[in-house]
DNA sequence: CTAGAGTATTCGGTAAATCGAATATGCGAA
DNA sequence: TTCGCATATTCGATTTACCGAATACTCTAG
């Protein structure tokens, strides 16, 4: 089971244009905050925001270099993944109310099997804690 | 090369707990909003509201039964694997400054061999703009 | 130690997201 | 048509995101 609390967390910190670009950067490889400035649309100060959010989402970290830092993805293969897939684009399919009606049949029928499996096993837990008593 | 914007505003409609919770839910099968006051915390203008942003991103859809609007994933696959590559943790790597320093030096090895490739073609641009005067 | 380059943080203002409450809309049954 | 259920929208209040300007920090060279 996903945990939605943090993934959306994750996923915020991917969520703006500047913080991809600095995603896609990195992905060739190493960068320091000056590298980027020139790369970017973006101010000295608004890109250390930016690295800010990245670093707390784990997506990126440093190595000191000096004065500098050179900033690295630290899962890249989460980042190339995720951009290759937002990248792709898929074409969005339009379903008919009888399509979607047979489906929500067919799982109301798996539900009700689901339903009556669980119940067996509860009676059966019930009886055996009342059974001692 | 990747659309920053676009691709910010999708992974944006991605990044709330509550919309995740819809997608997962719709994952398994098509939902109206009663189905999922059921099965979410949230209360039913708060749905309606988060369907709208997934609606907005183009990544649910619904089919009208009567009263009812049976919601759908539009991409199913983007959605399914998305929600599959957030789930999966890969570890976090931490880089040494002197790896760094490496990655770096090939990366500028690279760029010098691209930067001689460039001027050449470009002088060779040049010199035919200038030969005829 | 001092200066300066590279980077981070703080601050303040503005814009955007979020949510509940109330209200509006659309549809089918009676 | 009228009622009632299912859903959407609007509104207002609160929180959070965003960005530039100014400032602080931290190296290293000299």
């Amino acid at each position: 089971m996903l945990e939605t609390q943090p993934a959306a967390e994750m996923l915020k910190a991917f969520s703006h244009p500047t913080r991809l670009a600095i995603l896609l950067e990195l992905l060739v490889g190493p960068k320091c905050v000056t590298d980027m400035e020139e790369l970017l649309p973006a101010r000295q100060a608004n890109i250390s925001q930016h690295l800010g959010v990245l670093r707390h989402a784990k997506l990126v970290d440093y190595a000191q270099d000096g004065a500098l830092r050179c900033y690295y993805l630290s899962r890249p293969r989460l980042v190339k993944d995720l951009l290759a897939l937002v990248g792709r684009d898929e074409p969005v399919v339009k379903r008919s109310p009888e399509e979607i009606q047979t489906h929500k049949a067919r799982l109301e029928k798996a539900r009700q099997r689901q339903e009556r499996a669980n119940s067996q096993v509860k009676s059966s837990r019930t009886s055996l804690q009342q059974a001692p008593q």
